[in-house]
DNA sequence: GGTGTAATTTAAAACGTTGTAAATTTCCGA
DNA sequence: TCGGAAATTTACAACGTTTTAAATTACACC
């Protein structure tokens, strides 16, 4: 077919935009040109001439083409979706949110989706991971609150599948994870109560199955060492609890003997529950007692007197993971990937 | 091909599961039926036979078959999606998680998965709506945070798609929404102030844009002129205001002249905001002045002395809102498919 | 034992894309 | 002007499912 017979082929097929969306196809019509050389300009093959590869872009352009998701999807095998799993226990402050959008902003300009696969109410969320493995349901997975020996990590790395963790484990095969120094956060915030002449401090830890624990508690006790202050620990309620049994707690270990006078709180909600079983004993923030609380929203500059905070900037671990993920999937190395973030000091100016 | 015959090609081809993952054609090898057969099988067409229905089901459940929702997905046009309009004003406290929980329990036993669309920090709302209906991206669509005339709504009844808004809108045509009624909650939390002697209350309104804008008010004016109170509303400022702005106002305005004596908070940290603009100029809650606030989570009661709350169920909204939508999506009439949920009282016990 | 009808099962064609292998065109040097 | 290699384009076959229409089998009745 001549240049000059194509073209006319051009303007008889792009009369009317038919009544589904176009395809392929129809751009095929619309240049004269074959479905398969369509395909290729558009994924800016090497071997299409630069004049086609323009066309081709130009008409995809005009009528809105877009590729089918789910026709790709099942010629490639790949899923354009990454899926992350929500953990119940997130839904508090938004945790899940925070980093969501984070993820979000990562995958912007890709071609990527984010579905989230909610914990099963019933299963674990080792049977989320296995599904999603097993059926192909996503290109990548993220999700957070690791153990040291973490089985979803376990399975995902048997199965090679890509994946990043907010949080690290102690699997001797690296993977790709994003972290917040909880080490970091602890001793700074146990220094500091120590700076403002705490003489016994105290803690509320993450649950002790959880593998910052340890971090938290090691930065914890390296600071009380160092300062030679007394402590102890609550070993009777974590981060987890809920609420008002941390409030309690608080309330009837201020009334007893010998009760701490600084509070290390890595959780936004602890810290306000802390603050109220104290209160409810007549003890006074920053006279009788100091808090240091881990800072995630803009929740705690909201009471008074103001709550001294280190702050961990979710949105900022969420895009993270979310870059190290795509890395991952185009096969970068795992242990490549990996990355801690620091305690900021003081809420970021927006 | 005899019984005998076909039981023969099933121990045949049962040797090894293959590398891929199940299909229609391994179950279709194992059981000697065809493709089709397998497919109407698993469906459950009424014309195949219950001996055979059952053999089949067998088949697939001893070797973990599941759909490709790929191919379905091609072959049919659903896309067995649904996809939720995550908005940023809903980060703070967990809104869109709580919602998204409560969507998740809905479509728990479905084939629906749910993806989240985030805002494109660019375009508007729109765009992303415009973006799911052209491309097909999904069967059915969930957002919150309604306007009387909804650009989103109103794209979305052009095209007859089907979804489900939290919150009402003024168009004349019916659709799908679930709502709380703020005016009850308003009108509730007002009289109380009332009650307790409050003689000038105030509120702080949602955007003026959103429907919410309206019931709220609405119920606020209704309580104040019942009891002939004198009242103000501060337009300055609305919810969706950083707390720190909310805050500002409440000390600045508790300094001048004839301050209010009871607020009305829609929201929990414009509560805490509220509380702390006050204490700032001596005020004590309960003693000089009170609050109302809604609670959508156990943050307040996490605060001392206890602020008065009146409750909404954000995960039974969700889940209210998945079901809709199912419906909808399977022809049921919009304007059978609305939810106004009312108000509770207290906290419910867990 | 045939015949017609109902009950089952089946082959073949799509859905829109990409990969393989082959076909066509273009271009260069002899 | 002609081979032949390089450049460009193409046809066809998948991917796994559902749908349409047709084929086969079973069953009852005369």
């Amino acid at each position: 077919m001549s240049p000059i017979e194509k073209s006319v082929a051009r303007e008889t097929a792009s009369n009317i935009s038919r009544a589904g969306k176009p395809t392929l196809k129809t751009i095929a019509e619309m240049t004269g040109l074959a479905i398969t050389t369509v395909s290729r300009a558009l994924g800016n093959a090497p071997q299409i001439s630069e004049s086609t590869r323009r066309r081709v872009h130009a008409v995809a352009a005009e009528i809105g083409y877009l590729p089918d998701r789910a026709a790709q999807r099942l010629k490639t095998g790949r899923t354009n979706v990454i899926s992350v799993l929500l953990d119940p226990h997130e839904e508090i402050l938004g945790f899940g949110t925070s980093i969501m959008h984070g993820l979000a902003r990562a995958l912007q300009a890709t071609s990527y989706h984010l579905i989230v696969t909610p914990n099963f109410l019933d299963g674990s969320n080792v049977d989320a991971v296995n599904y999603i493995i097993r059926n192909g349901m996503a290109d990548g997975l993220i999700f957070s609150r690791t153990e040291p020996f973490d089985p979803r990590v376990r399975l995902l790395l048997e199965n090679g599948f890509p994946f990043v963790t907010h949080g690290r484990t102690e699997f001797s095969t690296p993977h790709a994870f994003v972290d917040y120094d909880n080490f970091a956060f602890a001793y700074e915030a146990t220094k500091r109560l120590i700076a403002k002449g705490r003489r016994k401090v105290t803690i509320i830890l993450p649950p002790r199955r959880l593998t910052f624990h340890q971090y938290m508690l090691h930065g914890f006790m390296t600071a009380v060492r160092e300062a030679g202050v007394s402590y102890e620990i609550a070993d009777a309620l974590d981060l987890d609890s809920p609420a008002d049994m941390i409030r309690d707690y608080v309330r009837r270990r201020s009334a007893e003997p010998d009760p701490p006078d600084g509070y290390t709180c890595p959780g936004e909600v602890s810290a306000l529950a802390t603050i109220t079983g104290m209160s409810d004993n007549g003890f006074t923030l920053c006279a009788e007692y100091d808090i240091v609380a881990k800072q995630t929203s803009r929740l705690l500059s909201q009471i008074q007197p103001k709550v001294e905070t280190i702050y961990e900037d979710l949105p900022a671990a969420g895009e993270a993971m979310g870059r190290l993920l795509l890395r991952r999937i185009a096969g970068e190395n795992a242990e490549d990937l990996t990355m801690l973030l620091g305690p900021q000091f003081g809420f970021p100016t927006p």
